[in-house]
DNA sequence: TACTTTTGTATGTATATACATATAATTATA
DNA sequence: TATAATTATATGTATATACATACAAAAGTA
């Protein structure tokens, strides 16, 4: 549906103004869409987020700083975020022996197992973005590239 | 620079995790300059995104419904950003006598001064896209209400 | 070594999101 | 008309965002 119908907006300033309000829009979809779907395997979003990072470093530790500029939303608080998943076991948390200021997270097997468990949901909701193809994808990720400059 | 590079992630599943994850990223950038701006005039963006809502209706009321169904964000919450808008007198609200369980929200002459002041800014910050061509723009922007099916 | 600066993380506070539930007014139905 | 169902909005609660600030450890410097 276009976006003037979704947000029952008529016109806009000029392309980029659509743009942006496009892309925040689509952002806020997807993120509906996909925190639903983890709802059910009691995490968020951004908790998801943080694990794929974690499985991504296994079997090493990271860091709060390393998971916090890899992560989707760089103003988002790796630290709470970390307490959430520790509530649930799914991450550890040590003081790194080396430079005692930082923290040696790493995710759990329990982590792992639900992430595995995952994988399945996280193919059938990218699958459900084949509205377009995949060459189409490629080009608008490009373009946001490209925007961000 | 490429999303690649921006969450220091190697490789994507495919080109639709990479969209889902760059439009995600691309949004929560977008919402950080805008944010920023938006700032010194003391109002955050979903504050902003009613204004321009009540601003469009003007000079009628619009209801607490009419705003939700046009914010970006649908599951924003548009009774308590409402409640902050009238505490800085930029809305007035009263019950509609016609349907006394409705809501007539208006724009106040503070709210439209001030939106205006805001209008400047807005275009300078729209202006700051013009990374991509205005036809690029479209395009990103046509591909976005297909992926949104 | 003593002092300053920087770095890594945590925390306080205001705002917003996500969902469930509550309440009052209106509309539909028996 | 009494009762049930629906609608519009508000509120409770848990989570997350945004920014400032605090604090301890490490690194740099006199």
């Amino acid at each position: 549906m276009k976006l003037e119908d979704e947000i029952k907006q008529k016109q806009f300033a000029n392309n980029y103004h659509r743009l942006a309000l496009n892309i925040m829009f689509t952002s806020s979809w997807l993120e509906t869409i996909h925190g639903r779907g983890l709802r059910k395997y009691g995490i968020t979003t951004q908790q998801y987020n943080v694990l794929r990072i974690l499985r991504g470093q296994s079997p090493n530790a990271a860091t709060v700083g390393l998971i916090q500029e890899r992560m989707l939303d760089k103003n988002s608080n790796a630290s709470r975020l970390i307490d959430k998943l520790l509530l649930k076991k799914l991450v550890s948390r040590k003081i790194c022996p080396e430079d005692r200021r930082q923290m040696d997270v790493k995710i759990t097997k329990k982590g792992l197992d639900l992430l595995t468990e995952l994988d399945q949901f996280q193919t059938e909701w990218t699958n459900s973005l084949k509205t377009i193809s995949e060459a189409e994808a490629k080009l608008v990720s490009d373009l946001l590239d490209k925007l961000r400059g």
